[in-house]
DNA sequence: AATCGTTCCTGATAGC
DNA sequence: TGCTATCAGGAACGAT
């Protein structure tokens, strides 16, 4: 699942192999990737046109071009954006394809099909994106703005940090693995938390994410960088898919349950 | 306003 | 072996 850490990679990734190339051509073999946009349009737009810079903001991927207008992508489960250079194989789950005049392309694949991209005048029209709460490695993300985000709020602090107007980038993944750095119990309502958990939780949250920023990301599912390939930090995952397995920390065994209909990891042990 | 269930999709896997 | 049922999950949406 691509979370912050692998749209981030991503982002960098395309950064420096996708920028100032010039779109010549555009398959889409999904026009369900496109809602609402014809291809033949969207060709129109992008003909001749070049990506002038990739930006991220939570899990959204901003492709912008020459034109002043802009992409934006999300991923959503399985989706993934890759650079290809002449000759190399399309991955299995090609939704679209972005040519490039010297012969390279950049595709988006999506196994399951919940990704999308839409094309804009302005990030602003896209309603979800404003609707965004604070960049948790940006400044103005600290713990007493957190702490203020979590005031009154009844619901398990888990499924909260999953929720992207409170804080924007976590998935399943790192909401799961900073509860665990915090030795926060994930059921635990969020206004039931003290000062000095929050602190703790803001601190495991900013830490996660650049510990997997670094590991270029978790390859669970489908998940690859901008080059096709695997990033490393699932093995430093010390409750996310390890259930039934020994807490890194205490050595009490992880425990799965579905909170809110998701998948929770935690260690009963030392999560209090 | 906040909370919570349902829905979209498809590959992997469990069960028979 | 081969079939069917179930499950996973980000976020939009609707109901309460």
């Amino acid at each position: 699942m691509p979370e912050l850490p692998e749209v981030e990679t991503v982002r960098r990734d395309l950064s420096s192999a996708a920028r100032n190339r010039t779109i010549d051509s555009l398959r889409v073999l999904d026009g369900r990737a496109i809602a609402g946009l014809s291809s033949a349009k969207l060709f129109r737009e992008l003909k001749g046109r070049k990506f002038t810079d990739f930006r991220r903001r939570g899990k959204y991927l901003i492709a912008d071009l020459d034109s002043g207008r802009s992409l934006v992508f999300h991923l959503k489960m399985t989706g993934g954006l890759q650079i290809q250079e002449y000759g190399d194989s399309l991955p299995r789950a090609a939704r679209i394809i972005f040519g490039f005049s010297d012969g390279g392309r950049l595709v988006f694949s999506d196994q399951r099909r919940f990704g999308s991209v839409q094309l804009v005048d302005d990030v602003k029209e896209v309603p979800a994106l404003n609707r965004l709460g604070p960049e948790p490695l940006g400044r103005s993300f600290t713990a007493a703005e957190l702490a203020d985000r979590l005031k009154g709020r009844t619901a398990p602090i888990k499924p909260l940090l999953l929720d992207q107007t409170v804080v924007a980038g976590l998935g399943n993944i790192y909401a799961c693995e900073a509860l665990h750095r915090a030795s926060i119990d994930p059921r635990r309502p969020a206004s039931g938390l003290k000062a000095a958990e929050v602190k703790r939780l803001h601190r495991a949250i900013r830490r996660v994410l650049n510990q997997a920023i670094r590991a270029r990301g978790s390859s669970v599912d489908t998940y690859r960088d901008g080059w096709g390939k695997n990033g490393w930090f699932q093995v430093q995952h010390r409750v996310y898919d390890r259930q039934g397995k020994r807490c890194r920390r205490c050595g009490c065994l992880v425990k799965r349950e579905t909170l809110r209909g998701r998948g929770t990891y935690w260690c009963a042990g030392c999560q209090r």
